[in-house]
DNA sequence: AACAATGCCAACCGCACGTCT
DNA sequence: TAGACGTGCGGTTGGCATTGT
């Protein structure tokens, strides 16, 4: 969609008292007053929120300015859909931070907090009322660790490994050189995330065994609420990660992998983010979860 | 085609905290 | 020290877009 198709009028502005005295004006930004708000800020640097809305001409609160600069005009602001990688991202720091939106977002570049927070309410919070269980609850929190995080590494690894053959199979293009670049920065990403994993599974020294809700035995740290504690070596972290290895689910979801990895493949170039639970998936997680 | 329900996301709000005077 | 002000944060709202009936 046009950035600025939303400009549409603003008669949805609210009427509020400080408002009208004021003169200050809310709702969707113009492209006027993007304008202002740029190229005051390009002159001037940013900051003194209040003061710089003023002195630009804008009947804006600072805070609006400072919203509208942070959230969607500052040049590094990267837009479009979440990544695998960031998705994971996301989830890990999530899951060791809570709703510290403005912290977990200093590690996705480009992204803001207001992105994540939203990323979260409308995909992660949903799945959660589709399995009926909280959010926060321990329940979901194991879905989370056990299921939804290590087929995100697996779907970035089956679409590292496919993006690889196509390199490999195709002569160079211009396209191709694209995929090469973003195969690699995959790769960085993957394997820092799997080396912070590996650090955090096996750096602590006070580990002992517990109950997830799927009534698995897991390796746990004690006194963390951190949900990374999940075996992953490279290649074979499936294997242990799954959460019966006798069901249905593991015979025939997981580690299927020749679908597997066709399927994470086409599902890369695609918005991956709502077709992570297929039927099947949640089926089985209800199952689990009642 | 029309309407309702749902999803998505930009923007707003209230609060907390730090700095300045 | 206290109050004013600026800033940042997380939660919430409102409206457009999309999907379902």
């Amino acid at each position: 969609m046009d950035h600025y198709s939303q400009y549409v009028d603003n008669n949805n502005q609210k009427s509020d008292e400080e408002t009208n005295n004021l003169d200050l004006k809310r709702g969707s930004w113009t492209i006027e007053e993007d304008f202002t708000l740029m190229n005051h800020i390009a002159l001037h640097g940013e900051g003194r929120w209040n003061s710089l809305a003023r002195s630009a001409g804008l009947k804006r609160t600072g805070k609006s300015c400072r919203l509208r600069w942070l959230n969607y005009l500052r040049p590094d602001v990267r837009r479009g859909n979440i990544t695998l990688e960031e998705q994971l991202l996301i989830l890990q720091l999530h899951s060791r931070w809570g709703n510290r939106w403005s912290k977990i977002a200093q590690h996705l570049p480009g992204r803001t907090d207001n992105e994540i927070k939203n990323y979260w309410r409308t995909r992660v919070q949903k799945h959660a009322k589709q399995l009926k269980c909280d959010v926060n609850s321990k329940q979901f929190k194991d879905t989370l660790h056990y299921l939804w995080i290590p087929r995100l590494v697996e779907r970035i690894k089956a679409s590292t490994n496919s993006n690889n053959n196509q390199v490999n199979n195709i002569q160079q293009t211009n396209y191709d050189n694209i995929i090469i670049n973003n195969n690699n920065n995959n790769n960085n990403i993957v394997q820092n995330i799997m080396n912070n994993f590996k650090q955090e599974n096996y750096s602590s020294t006070t580990t002992t065994s517990s109950e997830n809700s799927f009534g698995s035995t897991q390796i746990s740290d004690i006194s963390d609420n951190c949900y990374t504690n999940y075996p992953l070596n490279q290649g074979d972290y499936h294997g242990e990660i799954l959460i019966n290895p006798t069901s249905d689910y593991f015979q025939h979801g997981i580690i299927d992998d020749n679908n597997h990895q066709q399927n994470m493949s086409q599902l890369f170039f695609d918005d991956v983010s709502d077709k992570f639970w297929n039927q099947e998936d949640m089926l089985f997680l209800q199952q689990q979860l009642n």
